[in-house]
DNA sequence: CACAAAATTAAACAATCGTTTAATTTAAAC
DNA sequence: GTTTAAATTAAACGATTGTTTAATTTTGTG
């Protein structure tokens, strides 16, 4: 059996297989999907589950800390913009993009979040939370130095990005009887964009709103 | 067999299960519980859930029906006031208040929206969206007639806000390092009074901001 | 008390779960 | 080409799943 415990270096077979996980993870959920239906779609033996990750529950956890630093908020991505509503505005986009480059785990994310089943990888989910959180901050309090924000604290409005972005996508089917999509364009792109508007609008609405 | 298949009469056991299978399905998941967890909880034979039941998908589709109404914008609760901002504060309050008085199954709802699995649920969760999205845009219009709001879509507005809810909510044990507690009050209670706070906030930031 | 219906029980059911084994095939190294 | 390791397979493992059965107890009614 190969060794993934502390370094990862998945080979394709790892990769695939994973791919095909967090597909069905998000779908079903991580106990409603068995090893037999990951096999399946994998065109594998369902030994090679074992054989290559020891248990489905490190699966998901090899899953998770594979996927996770993507949704790390990088600085460099907005913090060349000097001015403080293009910096926000870029913050946004990059939010957005890192949750989009790979949805099926973020949901996977979310919903082991709320499961105390297994709680373990609550420490990941926090450390990232908690990474975004500060950056959310900064960009604040660069506006505020530069007096055209209004302080406004972070976790609430992290709170309520992330939020608003969840239940943006999650609820997919439920958006689609009241938004008309224009053609040519696929739901998800749609969604990308719309969300991105909003966030942007709403966080410029808060952080210069006067009481 | 009692009959439960249209209007629902539910003896005392029954909305014992209910309660104790809810608070399961909620902490580890539909899936995850079994219906000899249950049992145990509610300190009957295993038997009793299908006699009373029919099954457990049956149990989760009673449990659903049973309480979500409770989650239904009621319009009484607010139209009384005729100033625009104290409507939607109040609004708000009802809003928070309905969605606290059974977390567990907000939780379940959406969890199971999220699965692919059991999606007919969707439709009673669709039903209730399209309610409270309805009721969100009558009081955003009435303060546009009355001159003090911008117009700006419910469908968003309605997703900022319960986005900002459930990100709130669920992820309770990661908002506890963020934030103190004064003593003598719950977690729950310091929660519903910060949400409530911070939504009526937002949604007045974005109802009156100026591009 | 007698009788009927409802409630409760222990036991067994087949199906599925994640995992392991032991044998076999494929690939790499010398 | 031979040897060694890695990859893959089918089969079986015990445990757990939701559900059903059939017997028993409890409850309500006359």
């Amino acid at each position: 059996m190969p060794d993934f415990s502390h370094d990862m270096e998945l080979n394709n077979k790892q990769l695939e297989i994973i791919a095909i996980a967090k597909a069905l993870f998000a779908q079903n959920g991580f106990d409603a999907t068995s090893v037999r239906d990951i096999a399946q779609r994998a065109q594998i033996n369902v030994a090679m589950i074992n054989y290559y990750f020891d248990s489905k529950e490190n699966l998901l956890e090899v899953l998770i800390k594979h996927g996770i630093e993507a949704y790390k908020l990088d600085a460099r991505k907005y913090e060349t913009a000097s001015d403080p509503f293009l910096r926000l505005a870029k913050m946004v986009e990059h939010y957005v993009d890192s949750k989009f480059s790979d949805l099926h785990l973020y949901q996977i994310l979310t919903n082991e979040a709320n499961s105390k089943k297994r709680a373990s990888y609550a420490t990941l989910f926090t450390a990232l939370r908690r990474h975004n959180i500060e950056r959310l901050r900064e960009v604040v309090v660069y506006g505020v130095e530069k007096g055209v924000f209004r302080f406004y604290d972070p976790v609430l409005l992290h709170t309520t990005m992330i939020g608003t972005f969840l239940n943006f996508k999650m609820n997919k089917s439920v958006m689609e009887e009241f938004i008309d999509i224009p053609k040519g364009m696929s739901f998800e792109d749609y969604l990308k964009i719309e969300l991105t508007k909003h966030l942007k609008y709403i966080l410029k609405a808060i952080l210069t709103y006067e009481n």
